[in-house]
DNA sequence: CCGGATATGACAAGGTATTGCTATTTCTAG
DNA sequence: CTAGAAATAGCAATACCTTGTCATATCCGG
């Protein structure tokens, strides 16, 4: 991952050198993203974590009938235990509730109380900030192509996630 | 950072949104990353962030020299109880060597030992077919592409992790 | 020479993320 | 009706990542 060379055709080794570099690139950029972004929102006492399973609930297509634990575990392509940790925290400070789905019992609908709503309000000022500062130097076109092609990196790395082990676990 | 939408002008709502849409890729992406690269690597026992400090030491421009911890430090952009945890790990396994520093005793060697590099080796080989599994829907331009855009992303987060606090912090 | 700065280690705390496993309730297809 | 599957919670373990603070040894400029 870190930057490292081998002696290799040039071709083969400009492959595997680029993919060294992108895939350290992500690495540190993520390490940031959450070092940056969390004090962004430090002030609420949230985390960029927070914020992503926040931003999950408060988009208008959820609403009041929210998500189940299995959704947001297929949306934000976490585990069941990290994601449960974080609702609980979430569900601790009033801005989540969960509630027993009543057309499966089994399952709970997860959605934003009225206090997060109002909290995620005014974290998005933070939140807006973050992004300006964050990416002031891109042009529209490039940030749409470096989320395309951020896109399509997710899309493989989530296909082998689900192959490696000969376990095909198919989403929500 | 999840997909979220506010009424807003076309214009304004497109960047915030295209921005929330980017660093919710970039999340997903590295978790991805970590849980798909730990697989990996995961004979050897080792893990993706073991991967890109046993990387950093194996480029041949740091040799028996070795990279100081600040070096390290300022190279993978974490902090100095997070690299010393890690290197703890890696010492334990027979990998690396810490050795002071002649030049100035306060200071570290940090250096792959013999079983270090014949294990990194033979983990490349894995990282390799990694890198070709995860990016063989990219075509070069797309790779150096990704990279560049990535390489921009992370040095507008680390302007900013060094600002952010009023605190202007010097790599090494 | 010596005060201030620096490099690293150590300790603490909190949060995140994965894997593995167990338990209980509920659903559903045969 | 019932066996097997599914949804979620809970427990454990391991590794990573940040912030804050303290301690010790060493460096270096005035």
């Amino acid at each position: 991952m870190a930057d490292t060379r081998r002696t290799q055709p040039a071709n083969v080794a400009s492959r595997f050198d680029l993919a060294n570099r992108l895939f350290f690139r992500l690495y540190q950029s993520s390490n940031l993203m959450h070092k940056v972004g969390t004090r962004a929102v430090s002030s609420f006492g949230s985390t960029t974590q927070q914020w992503a399973v926040l931003g999950a609930l408060a988009r208008p297509r959820v609403g009041r009938t929210g998500m189940s634990v299995k959704e947001l575990i297929g949306f934000l392509l976490l585990t069941r235990q990290n994601l449960s940790i974080v609702l609980d925290r979430l569900e601790t400070r009033g801005w989540i509730e969960r509630a027993q789905d009543l057309q499966d019992r089994r399952s709970r609908r997860i959605r934003l109380t009225e206090a997060g709503e109002a909290e995620w309000a005014r974290m998005l000022v933070e939140i807006g900030s973050f992004y300006d500062s964050s990416l002031a130097d891109f042009t529209a076109e490039e940030l749409l192509l470096l989320y395309r092609l951020l896109d399509r990196l997710k899309d493989g790395l989530e296909t082998m996630s689900r192959e490696e082990n000969g376990r095909e676990e198919e989403p929500a």
